[in-house]
DNA sequence: AAAACGTGGGG
DNA sequence: TCCCCAAGTTT
């Protein structure tokens, strides 16, 4: 990999942010510099693009404007305010990060990165992020922007999907970082990372830094970062049970831990635990699995139902690692079922609204809609 | 160290 | 349709 001389450093940094004081973009969480409008910001943003932050940032900030309100919210307020964004364990982390600052900590921020690294929810890439934009300690961000536009600038040929190579950047960044504007400087590095140095189709020729490029002096810019690819989803067959009745429709809540935790949605049922061992290759009919689904869910609940296959494709939904592949069965029962003994509720189609469902559900919503219709 | 954990966008 | 990806952290 390339080494910068103290000059180029110097040189690199006024460069850098003589371009971000006239380009840098008016995003709502860059109008101050409080730690509660960072932190929240830095915690949407993980793995989240800035399109699709800005109108939950808003909506949060006006529902929790302090993090004292954050801290004294219900639970599953905070979660409908996270309701299609994804990852939802940062939820529930903020909160309880929230809580250590305002009841262990008495509303005291920890100052640096070292510190702030020891609040739930925040790793390394967030603990600089908010200790240099929030507090001036020079200590790097180091994001997929920094891996990149740093891998590029410098040639940089670890590999950044393994663990030991943050380090290696970490320590990189933090020789070249400028002291007197840390967090404007690990900023400017994001928007150029955004911008011109993006993952496909980057504009290197425009960039104000390409005179540092080392990548686009010598032809490999897209060699640049180095990684090696993510195994594809696995694809997995579910059950959807749309079970309707005059109080309208049967939800569950889904386990506090794990996928979508504490989510609500139609009962699913795992085809795979519907068969077996034998059987995990065998092509089933329809008519069976919908008979072996009556059988498991009346087992469960004691409410007698008798399914109907919802017609057509599959709804599929993949997340990181998985593809749910998921056909519906419907039943139609005239009274209400008692199901005390049941994980979930029977919920009006009016009160939705009130439930945090995941986008899966959403789709599985508007496929029952479409079918019901016909 | 490797896997789990969501969603929407772009080519 | 499929693949890769986007301001990562936790276990």
């Amino acid at each position: 990999m390339e080494q910068w001389s103290k000059e180029t450093i110097a040189a690199f940094r006024k460069t850098l942010l003589t371009w971000y004081d006239e380009n840098k973009r008016d995003l709502p969480w860059r109008h101050d510099h409080d730690p509660y409008h960072v932190w929240v910001s830095e915690i949407m943003l993980q793995q989240t693009q800035v399109n699709t932050v800005i109108p939950y940032y808003e909506r949060f900030m006006s529902m929790f404007p302090t993090i004292n309100d954050l801290a004294a919210a219900k639970p599953e307020q905070l979660l409908k305010a996270w309701e299609g964004l994804g990852y939802y364990s940062r939820a529930r982390n903020l909160q309880r990060a929230a809580r250590e600052i305002v009841n262990d900590r008495h509303g005291e921020w920890p100052t640096t990165a070292a510190g702030l690294q020891e609040l739930t929810g925040i790793g390394p890439y967030t603990a600089g992020a908010i200790a240099s934009i929030a507090f001036g300690e020079p200590v790097a961000a180091v994001d997929g922007n920094a891996f990149r536009v740093f891998g590029r600038l410098l040639m940089i040929d670890a590999d950044i999907t393994k663990p030991a190579t943050r380090q290696l950047f970490a320590e990189t960044i933090d020789r070249i970082i400028d002291p007197q504007r840390p967090g404007d400087f690990n900023q400017a590095i994001m928007d150029l990372g955004s911008s011109y140095m993006t993952v496909k189709n980057p504009d290197v020729e425009h960039s104000p830094v390409k005179m540092f490029d080392r990548s686009y002096e010598t032809g490999h810019v897209l060699d640049y970062p180095v990684k090696t690819a993510k195994p594809r989803p696995v694809p997995v067959d579910y059950v959807a049970l749309v079970i309707h009745t005059p109080a309208g429709y049967l939800m569950t809540k889904r386990p506090s831990t794990g996928l979508l935790a504490n989510l609500w949605t139609f009962p699913l049922v795992k085809v795979s635990d519907l068969l077996k061992d034998d059987e995990q290759e065998t092509d089933l009919m329809d008519v069976d699995i919908v008979s072996r689904a009556e059988q498991a869910f009346e087992t469960e609940t004691e409410i007698p139902v008798s399914l109907a296959l919802i017609g057509g494709r599959a709804v599929t939904h993949t997340f990181t690692h998985l593809k749910w592949q998921i056909r519906l069965v419907s039943a139609e029962l005239s009274t209400v079922p008692d199901i005390s003994l049941f994980a979930g509720e029977i919920v009006a189609e009016s009160a939705f609204d009130q439930y945090p469902m995941p986008v899966v559900q959403q789709k599985l919503w508007r496929r029952w809609q479409a079918a019901s219709k016909k």
